[in-house]
DNA sequence: GTCACTAATGGACGATCGTCCATTAAATGT
DNA sequence: ACATTTAATGGACGATCGTCCATTAGTGAC
């Protein structure tokens, strides 16, 4: 919107409108969101907010490689001094993006799997396997985001902290589940963990799967075929 | 070793010795490996593949968002003008470097899954994931290179073609086995796709596993913890 | 209204990016 | 031997990168 802004309007008059543009449709749409006092033209917090989401939505549309402080400003609508001001670089504001998704993720995750305290077990895991193969959390955004993050989060640390579903509550509550499932054979330890373990590991192939053919996939076939691996694992439990 | 060349040495001799050492040490090398007759010191071919390598070597060094032109040139110890020539720009050659990556590994997987044609069909299946579980295909440069080139095929098509496990001669043999092993029950033509489809995700888990965890990481428990959930899901076949 | 303070701006800066090409060097043909 | 063709070089180029900072604008205290 802005950039149309700047580029129907004449020379003379390019900058004015850019800036009476961006205060007015951006700061009143903060405004809602945040709830912030009328009439107030600052908030840190927002902008904070701001940077990040445009980073993630630039990342989304044109990936990594590309994602530059200046077409994260652009998207923001922001200027280019605010990300070195309240992030003290790049580096640190994709950092907190990276946070910022995957909180936003597991946040989600348990939204949708806040199941009563009396369900079963196989319940519960099929929650966690459904949300995560459902739309709000696998999109074409997130996927490509996700990716993304992935690919760079082995030359680049502070990232890496969050790329991985290996080290969450999630593991635990799979975990518990499985146990559960199997308390009537507790010999068998290592059967909880490759339950845990191997549920993971199709749900990451089944984004991978989405990410390289979105047209083709289809989220109850997936799910009904991680059911159907469980179902193997745990006979007589997990049936359709 | 370039660099440590022209590190060592005083300024006045740098160009010189850094020539004469790309010379020698760089040509001898090829000679060898390309069998190219003495005494020549040109080989247009050779030296793609040798930026080809080199891109892939960066990749997995320092990611694909420092790998520049320069850096690219600096590794192979070839001219910055080399890529522009051979490959039209660094595009292509990254698209290139993604095609020789996926040729790699398919090549070593045919050749570790070259079992006699009288192998059981258990076997056919658990020789592909043993191939794909193998220090030779799974390995710390590898899962690197593989997931930063997924990371940008989403805004890369030239690479996103060479970043999907799904459309090669791979699943075709997994299928193929699967249906042998079900060949009495044909009714189930969804099983044999699922266990397909369920086998390559699960292996994608594990290589994303790997890249996450190197330490933490067992072959022979991923091995085992795959032939586990296809034990399930044929019952009585794939016993340890 | 004035003042101190912080948020926000946008341009300056050097470094590096990828592309391109005039030039040099090697191989080949005659 | 010389001419022709092709491979290879490395610097020039403008664009863009990320960082930094002098300046402006908004806010709250008095």
């Amino acid at each position: 919107m802005l950039r149309q802004n700047g580029l129907s309007c004449q020379s003379s008059c390019k900058i004015d409108l850019r800036i009476s543009a961006k205060r007015m449709g951006l700061l009143n749409k903060v405004e809602v969101l945040k709830g912030r006092k009328r009439g107030s033209k600052r908030d840190p917090e927002a902008n904070k907010q701001l940077l990040i989401e445009a980073t993630l939505d630039t990342i989304a549309d044109i990936g990594v490689t590309d994602t530059s402080v200046s077409r994260i400003c652009e998207r923001s609508g922001l200027s280019r001094g605010m990300i070195h001001l309240h992030f003290g670089g790049k580096d640190n504001l994709l950092t907190a993006a990276a946070q910022h998704f995957s909180a936003q993720y597991y946040a989600e995750m348990d939204r949708m799997t806040d199941l009563g305290s009396d369900a079963s077990p196989e319940d519960r895991v099929m929650a966690v396997i459904e949300a995560d193969l459902s739309e709000a959390l696998l999109n074409p955004r997130s996927t490509k985001i996700w990716h993304a993050f992935r690919g760079i989060a082995s030359s680049h640390p502070g990232i890496a902290r969050y790329s991985s579903t290996q080290d969450h509550k999630l593991v635990e509550t799979l975990r518990l589940a499985f146990k559960e499932i199997t308390q009537e054979n507790v010999r068998d330890s290592i059967l909880v963990d490759d339950a845990t373990a191997g549920t993971l590991a199709l749900l990451e192939g089944m984004w991978v799967n989405y990410l390289t053919d979105m047209q083709g996939f289809s989220r109850r076939r997936s799910v009904d075929l991680i059911r159907r691996f469980l179902c193997g694992l745990f006979p007589g439990k997990f049936k359709l």
